[in-house]
DNA sequence: TGCCCGATTAACT
DNA sequence: GTTAATCGGGCAA
């Protein structure tokens, strides 16, 4: 059996950790799968949410690393974070896709179609899929509903620029699983 | 106080 | 390729 990771794992540096997240298994109340996608986001980074300061929507993020951040992209969707680096760095990585392993069912009533590819192809699809809403925001990562389980085999990681940016887009911040069919878009051919 | 824009998605043409 | 849906933060006035 995988084993549970902890919350020290994400004491580390948010680009040591986004990698290190592909490949494990994401569930919240027993509905997930593998992680594939990433990206990660620093208070350094102009694109990040941190950047301009702590406010009450990003304030888990200035918190300790293990923390759920959930935010709303657009007025519409919800996207989840993991917050990474010791207390104050306020860095964190996007889920931005899954391949759905468990609780599939629940995932297409939820998504409201059935193509497995597309049930958690980006991280607004993934939330929804999931059922994860600003509830879950600050909640720690190691206790219910959340769960991360250890990757079983090594896995093959690749970068490439963020998705979706107007600012930093030049930082190969985004991580993903190389080969799977289920990243919200193909990464750029390496060169 | 008001205006602009975004770590998105789906349904158009 | 384009656009609507729709909310909170940053910034100007």
């Amino acid at each position: 059996m995988p084993r549970p990771i902890g919350r020290s794992f994400f004491g580390r540096s948010v680009h040591e950790v986004a990698p290190d997240l592909i490949g494990t298994t994401l569930l919240v109340a027993g509905v997930g799968g593998r992680i594939v996608e990433v990206e990660a986001y620093h208070h350094t980074d102009p694109a990040a949410h941190s950047f301009h300061g702590q406010t009450a929507r990003n304030a888990v993020m200035f918190g300790p690393p293990g923390y759920v951040y959930v935010y709303r992209s657009y007025g519409i969707h919800w996207c989840l974070n993991f917050v990474c680096e010791p207390k104050g760095s306020a860095a964190a990585v996007l889920i931005r896709a899954l391949e759905p392993q468990a609780g599939l069912a629940t995932m297409r009533r939820r998504r409201g179609m059935s193509d497995q590819r597309l049930l958690c192809a980006g991280p607004g699809r993934t939330c929804e899929a999931l059922g994860v809403t600003a509830l879950h925001n600050g909640l720690p990562l190691d206790k219910p509903p959340f769960a991360i389980l250890a990757r079983a085999e090594a896995v093959e990681v690749i970068t490439g620029p963020r998705i979706g940016l107007t600012k930093a887009i030049d930082k190969p911040w985004r991580y993903g699983l190389k080969g799977s069919r289920f990243l919200s878009k193909p990464f750029p051919p390496a060169g």
